[in-house]
RNA sequence: GUGGGUGUAGCUCAGCUGGUUAGAGCGUCGGGUUGUGGCCCCGAAGGUCGCCGGUUCGAAUCCGGUCACUCACCCCA
């Protein structure tokens, strides 16, 4: 058995990444208009960050870890999300001390263990971004409409927009307390994994997707409802950034996400087409992290996105996104003679910024032409042993099929001056 | 971690109720006379039939196990 990529992971090969770098390229673009700058945090993190910061008894940390010990004892996790690696650099680096707020984005891959399926894979790929140091409501619209315009933009169908939010110290235990005294008396509804821990997070039982929980929950009540004057209006702040943007969504009560370390706003974004997992992007305010982490007491909100499954979206939807960028000119050898000649010439083109093919092996010209072809390059030039010893080759266009005998000194002004003809003046893509 | 489906050339798939040299299309490579692509024609390379074991005179085909892929559950991106 030949040694194949571990599971769940996986290849991506040229042709597809070429709607990858679209995708990139457009987030990266999107985050610069709304000032935020590129952070890269390391793939590997102490396990106690990710212990501390996601929370022990989350699904993530107690079961989906990639952890192992290194050659000096210590016990490392392959990231499993961006946001505690930024917490912990912002902390790091000091950046609290310096101009708040902060705001970074990231681009790259997480691992989490589990079972692979549509969608779902233990190393995927995630873009997304936190604003460090400012409670301000805007930011949480901005958190959310970058990944919402990004989609948009892209042309993800289907999209669902839910949004929530679960309170904050002040007011939170209050809710927990209110649905805890709801859950009681209907304990033995639920599905059999809440009927266990249901006491240990209760707001877990409302993300549930079994028919006994949801039946049993049906009538309990909802976080909105229990907010503190504060979350309250940073709440209805958010809601009112998300509708004068015409950003379209809605309430859901029920949603409360998996991680520990959320406050005040939570919001998820969904696609259709994907299967059982359908969530593309989303997050919230986390304004306790970073203290949790060991630093002072800063606000902060952000979001993640996962990029396997917008893109399996994309492919699904049909887009067409994405085109191969053929070489513009073909360099063919007629002749074993004019081999070197034609690579020399391929190098020159190169060098005056002309993509330009060749070939390697000594194949007949015709398998040359063949390939030119393939490759989708507009010209051919065909070096050939009678031409070159006059200083000259053939310039041969593609697709007409016209051929022309250059001088070999005046081959680039004359495909420089083509191509700015073709292009109008237009700024080559 | 639990359950269902699927494993035959690089890809997509045939291979009837077990029978001899396992096929097709696409792709790849070469050729169709002097140094010219796309269409057409010809040819070639390429397979431990996922792996191990069992039943049988005989297994790609039946049975068991195992691994991988895949979908779903849990949970998330």
């Amino acid at each position: 058995m030949r040694i194949q990529a571990p599971r769940g992971t996986r290849d991506l090969l040229p042709d597809e990444l070429r709607i990858w770098h679209v995708v990139e390229e457009r987030a990266r673009e999107l985050f610069r208009l709304h000032g935020y700058a590129e952070i890269r945090t390391p793939l590997l993190e102490a396990t106690e960050l990710f212990v501390r910061g996601i929370g022990e008894g989350t699904d993530l940390v107690s079961k989906e870890m990639y952890t192992f010990t290194d050659r000096g004892g210590r016990s490392l996790t392959l990231r499993p999300e961006g946001t505690a690696s930024v917490v912990r650099a912002y902390l790091e680096h000091r950046l609290e001390s310096g101009p708040q707020p902060v705001k970074v984005y990231y681009l790259g891959p997480m691992f989490r263990y589990e079972r692979p399926q549509a969608g779902r894979y233990r190393q995927f790929h995630q873009l997304g971004a936190e604003v460090l140091g400012t409670q301000d409501p805007a930011a949480d619209a901005e958190t959310i409409l970058i990944p919402y315009d990004l989609y948009q933009s892209l042309g993800l169908q289907g999209l669902d927009l839910r949004l929530n939010s679960i309170g904050c110290p002040n007011c939170r235990p209050r809710y927990r307390e209110a649905l805890l005294d709801y859950l009681r008396p209907r304990v033995e509804r639920l599905c059999p994994s809440h009927q266990r821990n249901w006491e240990a997070n209760p707001l877990r039982v409302l993300d549930c997707k079994s028919e006994a929980c949801r039946a049993a929950t049906a009538e309990a009540p909802e976080t909105t409802a229990f907010l503190c004057e504060v979350c309250a209006d940073h709440f209805a702040a958010v809601r009112r950034y998300l509708e004068r943007l015409q950003v379209p969504y809605r309430v859901d009560s029920r949603l409360v996400r998996g991680l520990d370390y959320y406050t005040k706003t939570v919001f998820e974004i969904t696609a259709e087409s994907l299967g059982a997992q359908d969530a593309v992007a989303g997050g919230g305010r986390y304004d306790g992290l970073v203290q949790e982490l060991g630093g002072p007491s800063v606000p902060a909100v952000g979001f993640a996105s996962g990029l396997d499954r917008v893109i399996l979206t994309l492919q699904r939807q049909g887009t067409d996104l994405g085109q191969a960028r053929p070489p513009e000119v073909f360099v063919a050898a007629a002749g074993q003679g004019v081999q070197e000649a034609a690579r020399i010439l391929a190098f020159r083109l190169r060098r005056a910024g002309i993509a330009a093919a060749t070939e390697y092996g000594d194949r007949s010209l015709k398998a040359q032409m063949k390939v030119a072809g393939r490759t989708g390059a507009q010209w051919v030039v065909v070096v050939g042993e009678a031409e070159w010893a006059q200083g000259q080759v053939v310039l041969r266009e593609m697709a007409t099929g016209a051929q022309q005998i250059v001088d070999a000194g005046q081959l680039i002004a004359t495909l420089t001056r083509s191509r700015e003809a073709a292009t109008d003046g237009a700024p080559r893509r």
